[in-house]
DNA sequence: TTTTGTGAATTGCTTCACAGCA
DNA sequence: TGCTGTGAAGCAATTCACAAAA
């Protein structure tokens, strides 16, 4: 079990497909699962996964295995999503009302609270989830951060007007944005962020179709 | 120079950052840029830029960089984006449809050129962009792979549909799959599959919120 | 037997540091 | 002098292989 900063970045990022996997066992009503078998669903070896959650502690039993539910709980604490919690998303665009009704959030724990544009046009625009909210304008970001103790935002603004939107996020008091602008934003480290950039995956695809020739 | 299947992956991943922050400076009319400009830029180091294009051939010219349009150009052939191509989308949800009209697919020459579902209620719904077309049923799809020679699939079906969605795109002849759905898809070798699983990246954040301490 | 947890070996990636060119 | 390209060194991650537990 090592302090959090020596855990390997790939470890981590494989954190959340095991759980992700352990929650399709779970729903198959599966009682325990060998790192070979979680292994094999996600493409990986059976030592990779066995070393992954060692470095977070000791949670199997040898000749049995990893049970199923016990592991989840234990894996969502250390990912900090056994309660919800809340996020905003900036920018109402296309991608942004898509992001606002995507269901895949609320199932991993995010419940979008707010959302935020400067375009006259979307402001006032009410959203039709569980939790009902109104689209206000930039201004109204860092009161919603304090009423509703967000710490997480979604950047969903074209590459022109990333880096000015992050920063007010930062300033609002947001800890953690997902940018889907295609551009690096430049924010103090004490900020985690993590980029989509869809253009660039479709890119990497491209690059290897090209490798194996066609 | 290497053969391409023993090109680091991160060093490809870093390839498509390249090329949009070469794009960023060639718009700002900058002739040449060295590798630590351009590092800089994106949060590397020089000798990592250096080593990264140094895989792919020899780019630079000493004393003076690398020349921006020249670099641009032959980025983009190593990635296979130098000539535009076709993609389609399974899945016109949400998500599918915020992609299809998603501008930054096109930027990087990747043209959304049919759609396709299985609910009758958005088969036969138009699309709005440069070329146009109509959701079609899925049984379509090996038809129009062929008739327009599509080659990259992007995948935004819920994830219960993901995998048999995902066989008939490479059934029809898709060679590549951008996968939405929170599944590993289960393909043979000769598909390349790159996965964006949105929940899993909010994941990463809170994990890293813990770390630091909140 | 089955399967974990883990040091040791290995593979892969990044950084260093410098020769060589403009 | 400024900057690239690249072996060598250093660091990080993965795989191996086996002792220990059920």
């Amino acid at each position: 079990m090592l302090k959090p900063e020596d855990i390997p970045t790939p470890a981590v990022r494989r954190l959340s497909l095991y759980l992700r996997q352990l929650e399709v066992f779970h729903a198959a009503d599966r009682r325990t699962v060998s790192s070979r078998q979680l292994g094999e669903a996600l493409s990986l070896s059976d030592a990779q996964v066995r070393k992954d959650f060692a470095y977070f502690g000791q949670f199997g039993h040898p000749g049995i295995g990893y049970r199923v539910p016990e592991l989840i709980q234990r894996v969502r604490r250390i990912l900090g999503t056994d309660k919800p919690s809340n996020v905003l998303i900036a920018g109402v665009g296309n991608l942004g009302r898509a992001l606002i009704s995507f269901s895949g959030f609320a199932k991993r724990g995010f419940e979008v609270v707010a959302a935020f544009d400067h375009d006259p046009r979307v402001i006032g625009m009410k959203s039709t989830g569980a939790i009902p909210f109104t689209v206000q304008p930039l201004s109204q970001l860092p009161i919603a951060v304090r009423e509703k103790s967000i710490r997480l935002g979604i950047l969903a603004v074209p590459a022109s007007a990333a880096q000015s939107v992050a920063d007010v996020m930062v300033a609002g008091g947001i800890r953690g944005i997902l940018n889907f602008a295609p551009v690096t934003l430049q924010t103090g480290s004490e900020i985690a962020v993590a980029s989509v950039d869809l253009g660039v995956r479709l890119e990497q695809l491209s690059f290897q179709l090209g490798m194996v020739g066609g």
